[in-house]
RNA sequence: GCCGAUAUAGCUCAGCUGGUAGAGCGCAUCCUUGGUAAGGAUGAGGCCACGGGUUCAAGUCCCGUUAUUGGCUCCA
């Protein structure tokens, strides 16, 4: 006999060889139902894998992620099986199970393409495959074995991953007449699986490596029911009604003209308004965090980039040097403000006494970035980085580095991002060649920001091989409407630019000292923040924000001399008003404001103008009754207080 | 840059197996002057992305280019 531990500490005895299975239909037949796999001592394994020593089991379900995670690696092997099915000599990849759903990478052979219109009939092989109800069955084979088993098949890929493999640790599944190296975990019958979808097809280098063969890369998704399928593409579709670049159409925020060029957005009114009040916002926290602003052009001597090392990085893939009528002279547009920032440094000789030296810049950059990258305002070509670099003595880099974490946490507590991911970038150790700076340096740089995070208790990912070319960082990542991950802000520590462009400053000690540089940025770019934001709150902004706060709708074009009265008297008052004077009857002007996302519409007819009233709505809400202009402007300016008391001033 | 998809009016889209363009919204003019999510009439808008080709005939089929788009690679 062994003892199971379960979660809720209690332990039963059951005979060696049980299965989680077993298990579950001890406790209730329910449970054996919707049990999918089982973490046994942390590891998971299939449900009906024997267990033979005493363990501590946690029986997974599919809203376990790591249930869903088996359901649909199982669901990306049945869909191998169709496609093996479907395209004879396809090869397959790897066919991981991804955060909504799975894919798998496959070669289905020269001149063979899957499409789109392809999906109907993978969706239905697929299906007819779950119905056959195959058991998996997990075999351990020899690498000899198995090197056998996939050269019969032709499956060159399979080949070289098991030619990485350790003789002695290797698995294969089966299911029905399909076999597929995997190390598992998997579902016990492909019976579960009810609803299946092929989200979409990609191309993907195998490996990652584009110098190799590009394979195809199918998503999909799987469900145990096929009601939660439908769910999941409603709820896709009203992601994608948030698309920021959807709403910053219809809101009239931003746009693009291929005239212009590609990713060279061009800020509307509505939206350089709200990007101004952004702007406005940080200048004054950072103001009180004792910032300097500055302004530098927009181009620079290629000289400075060749100093920085960013030229030998980056130059050819970038937008090219402009030249002057005098022979020899190169100027770039600027990619990164920190040179100008350095020059700014080093514009008089410093003290000690001087440092932190913070100077702040919303300042432009442009960067040729890969044209299968450019996406709406995330990725863009032309963007304004909040940037600033700050200066200091090695001694205050550490408090340095944690002020600016503040500022951050400040700004995504303002505008309600809770769910960011932090993550701290470091050098990849195997390939320093990548990076400039010596050990030394980048073991102070990267210790600094582990220290950081640890006293400011924020639980961050570290990456290696994730850096800057010149030092380690700090990114903040929040999702997308529709689940991508995007970097926010960013932190980062840099030895290296200071001592590339001579920094120094005068010590107590009165002996020349090197400064260290730590550059960053709250928001990132004012595109990407921007576009974030609008997928956040579906063009909802806050009141203290967004770029009309009140409606005004006259009854009939009689009020509307007093409408414009009323915007008058509202807008001495700090309030941000238009005025809705189109010959429409009052539900028309009603429909047409709530979907222009106002937040507040004031009503103006007879009554109210008898009154020196109006009469109050609230997007989304409805009617909230009449008060005096003067009330209704303190009331928005009290609401805006409230909102920003805790974080400007 | 690579693989797939898409491109028709200002916007969102229809246009079947080829026979010289449609809707709704928006816009303009007129009627209507209204009380909390779409009042009515009339009208103006299109080198069907661009360049080639096949055909008696191309928005429709084929090739190329450009842009957009889903991924991959990249991201100072």
């Amino acid at each position: 006999m062994i003892n199971i531990k379960f979660p809720d500490g209690s332990v039963r005895q059951y005979e060696s060889g049980v299965t989680a299975l077993q298990i579950a239909e001890s406790i209730s037949p329910r449970l054996a139902a919707d049990v999918i796999a089982a973490k046994v001592d942390d590891k998971v394994i299939e449900a009906n894998r024997p267990i033979t020593a005493d363990a501590t089991i946690n029986l997974l379900k599919w809203d376990d992620e790591d249930g869903k995670h088996a359901f649909w690696h199982t669901s990306a092997h049945v869909m191998a099986e169709a496609l093996q099915e479907l395209y004879p000599g396809i090869q397959f990849g790897i066919g991981p199970a991804i955060e909504n759903g799975f894919y798998y990478d496959v070669d289905p052979g020269d001149g063979v393409v899957i499409k789109e219109s392809d999906f109907p009939a993978i969706e239905a092989k697929f299906m007819e495959i779950v119905g056959r109800k195959a058991n998996l069955v997990r075999e351990e084979v020899s690498k000899a074995d198995a090197q056998k088993m996939f050269a019969e098949r032709g499956e060159n890929y399979k080949l070289e991953l098991i030619n990485d493999l350790q003789d002695g640790n290797i698995t294969i599944y089966r299911q029905g007449g399909f076999f597929d190296l995997c190390k598992g975990p998997h579902l016990v019958n492909t019976g579960i699986i009810k609803a299946f979808k092929v989200t979409s097809v990609a191309g993907a280098y195998w490996r990652g490596d584009e110098k190799r063969k590009q394979l195809t890369r199918l998503y999909g998704i799987s469900f145990p029911k096929k009601k939660m399928l439908d769910d999941y593409v409603t709820l896709m579709e009203e992601a994608k009604k948030r698309d920021h670049r959807k709403i910053g159409k219809e809101l009239e925020l931003f746009a693009f003209s291929d005239t212009v060029g590609k990713g060279l957005p061009l800020w509307l009114p509505k939206g350089t308004a709200l990007r101004l009040r952004l702007e406005d916002f940080l200048k004054k926290i950072q103001k009180r965090f004792g910032y300097q602003q500055v302004m530098t052009p927009h181009i620079g001597n290629k000289v400075l980039y060749v100093t920085s090392g960013h030229y030998a990085k980056y130059g050819k893939d970038s937008f090219q040097p402009i030249h002057t009528p005098e022979e020899g002279e190169e100027y770039l547009l600027k990619p990164m403000n920190c040179p100008h920032h350095c020059e700014i440094y080093k514009f008089k000789p410093r003290s000690y006494k001087d440092l932190p030296f913070r100077c702040a810049e919303f300042g432009t950059v442009y960067r040729y970035e890969q044209s299968g990258e450019l996406h709406g305002l995330t990725r863009v070509r032309s963007f304004t980085q909040d940037d600033a670099h700050i200066f200091c003595r090695p001694d205050q880099l550490l408090d340095e580095f944690l002020k600016v974490m503040d500022i951050i946490s400040i700004i995504f507590n303002a505008l309600d991002f809770k769910n960011f991911e932090a993550q701290i970038s470091l050098r990849d150790p195997n390939n320093k060649s990548k990076y400039i700076g010596s050990d030394d340096v980048w073991e102070k740089a990267e210790s600094a920001i582990v220290e950081a995070c640890k006293l400011r208790g924020l639980p961050a990912r570290v990456e290696t091989g994730e850096a800057a070319f010149y030092g380690p960082k700090l990114d903040f990542m929040v999702k997308d409407a529709i689940g991508r991950r995007w970097q926010l802000g960013t932190i980062q520590v840099d030895y290296n630019l200071p001592e590339r462009f001579g920094l120094e400053y005068v010590g107590e000690d009165n002996q020349k000292h090197r400064p260290v540089m730590i550059h960053r940025a709250p928001f990132g770019s004012m595109e990407r923040f921007v576009a974030v934001l609008i997928e956040h709150t579906g063009g909802k902004f806050p009141l203290w924000l967004t770029p009309d706060q009140v409606a005004i709708l006259p009854i009939s074009e009689r009020f509307n001399d007093y409408a414009r009265k009323v915007a008058e008297q509202l807008e001495m008052e700090d309030v941000r008003v238009i005025v809705d004077d189109r010959n429409e009857k009052i539900g028309r002007k009603i429909r047409d404001n709530e979907l222009k996302r106002i937040p507040y519409m004031v009503i103006v007819g007879e009554k109210e103008e008898q009154e020196g009233a109006v009469s109050v709505r609230r997007q989304g809400e409805g009617d909230k009754g009449t008060m005096s202009v003067s009330d209704f402007a303190k009331m928005i300016n009290t609401e805006v207080d409230q909102m920003t008391k805790s974080f400007i001033k």
